[in-house]
DNA sequence: ACAAAAGTGTTTGATATACACCCATGT
DNA sequence: ACATGGGTGTATATCAAACACTTTTGT
């Protein structure tokens, strides 16, 4: 539990340090057993979710501050991160207000101004990600995306908007690469995909038109050990995945 | 030229009026005789060129605020806006360290402060629209995309990227409805096409597939009185266009 | 031997591209 | 009459969807 003076410390150094009303919230996606997962953090005197976010330290350009964010929080670094949307509605941290109102004066406490946020998506390999808790939670874990708690804020609305913007990307960019391990088999791909876009695909045609992107390379030796047939692997060509991320796939006109 | 003494008011009112820190910056296609255009403002005591921007007042939603923005330039509301980008380069707006410096110390300079900028464009009609120039600016008129001026802080870039986002959009969104009047033929929207495109397009290819979306009504009359077979007027139908943007084209997985 | 996972086709329909022809109108 | 802009149609290639068959491996 936050105490007053505690929450004042942390107004003031806040206030010297980052940028006035603006945060940066991540929704940091991550893929374990055929589940979509989603970073969220639990605070410690009350019950609701959050996303982890943070501030814009003075000097600081937006994408090392998202960058920043979400090493802190998993421990990752050198991650694709997409800034997706800026959500500026002054009634979006209400929550926040109630929550301080008799803790400090609003004067007092930089954290219940008015907040515009922009709003970052990561996708991370599960497996390497660490889950930390800030200075505020108590936890910072992985919560299924079909099995989320009651989330604070709009964090609900952030968390669904990343969704559909990763699934409008995946029309027209390569997906997967930070959130499979480094190798992986062309049906666990297809895992990921259909997770994405809560639908079944076709096994036979996923793989054609994956293979047909040039994204991908296989390697000799195939997954051994398992039940049935061995699977080949696939890695990703790092080059031409980076040069797609770019350019995109179909082109449209 | 702006004066020491009303450099001073500005900021003093800016500082009073709207959130610190945080800007908008439009770019607001335009579309006239097989051009793409683009509102400019020219400043009073300078050379370069800007992109009409303004603040977030500090209980206004950041949607109004690019609404109202576009407004105070053009004349022009109820507009698509669509917020694209946010840039947060610190060091995007030395530009501006520059020019005032001698003129009003940092601290007292509200406009020399940094700024994230939230980029929004906009595609309005070309005769709807009344350029108007803000109070720092000289003039407020529309420039030709292919022949632009030197752009001052990072608007180059900005605009840069609303042409690119704009572009990306036309794969799987309609486009046209504030950019044409409200009645025009297939080859005055294939004319915007082609123009944002830069690049050619097959007549009957494009009709075809312009019609197969189902966002055109087709008017009863021709349009009469040109050189040449009179061709179809359409318009575009509003309820289908409306869930178009919503929903998108076409579904890729 | 067989069930289950995975690799590799083939057939079919839709969609895009390229191209040809016809119609109307002012000069 | 003819050049030009504009409407409509058709053959072809390309790509996506649906579906079948074969191979491997543990039980």
């Amino acid at each position: 539990m936050l105490t007053e003076k505690e929450l004042k410390e942390y107004s003031d150094n806040a206030r010297a340090s980052y940028l006035p009303h603006i945060s940066i919230d991540c929704v940091v996606f991550g893929f374990h057993e055929g589940m979509l997962k989603v970073l969220l953090l639990h605070m410690k005197n009350e019950n609701g979710w959050y996303l982890p976010g943070g501030f814009v330290l003075k000097d600081e350009p937006i994408e090392l501050s998202a960058n920043r964010i979400l090493k802190e929080r998993t421990g990752l670094d050198e991650i694709f991160l997409q800034q997706f949307h800026v959500f500026g509605d002054p009634q979006r941290s209400k929550d926040h207000f109630e929550m301080y109102k008799d803790m400090l004066p609003r004067a007092e406490n930089w954290f219940t101004d008015r907040f515009l946020t922009i709003g970052y998506y990561a996708l991370v390999d599960f497996c390497d990600a660490i889950p930390q808790p800030d200075i505020f939670s108590a936890d910072c874990i992985w919560r299924d995306l079909d099995d989320l708690p009651e989330l604070k804020l709009d964090h609900a609305l952030i968390l669904k908007t990343a969704l559909d913007t990763l699934r409008l990307q995946l029309n027209y960019q390569p997906i997967g690469y930070n959130l499979m391990p480094k190798e992986f088999t062309m049906p666990e791909l297809q895992k990921l995909y259909e997770t994405i876009l809560d639908k079944k695909l076709d096994r036979r045609n996923f793989q054609r038109r994956m293979l047909g992107f040039g994204i991908l390379k296989r390697s000799e030796k195939p997954r051994k050990g398992g039940a049935h047939k061995a699977p080949y692997l696939y890695s990703f060509d790092l080059e031409n995945y980076q040069a797609a991320l770019t350019e995109g796939f179909k082109g449209g006109w």
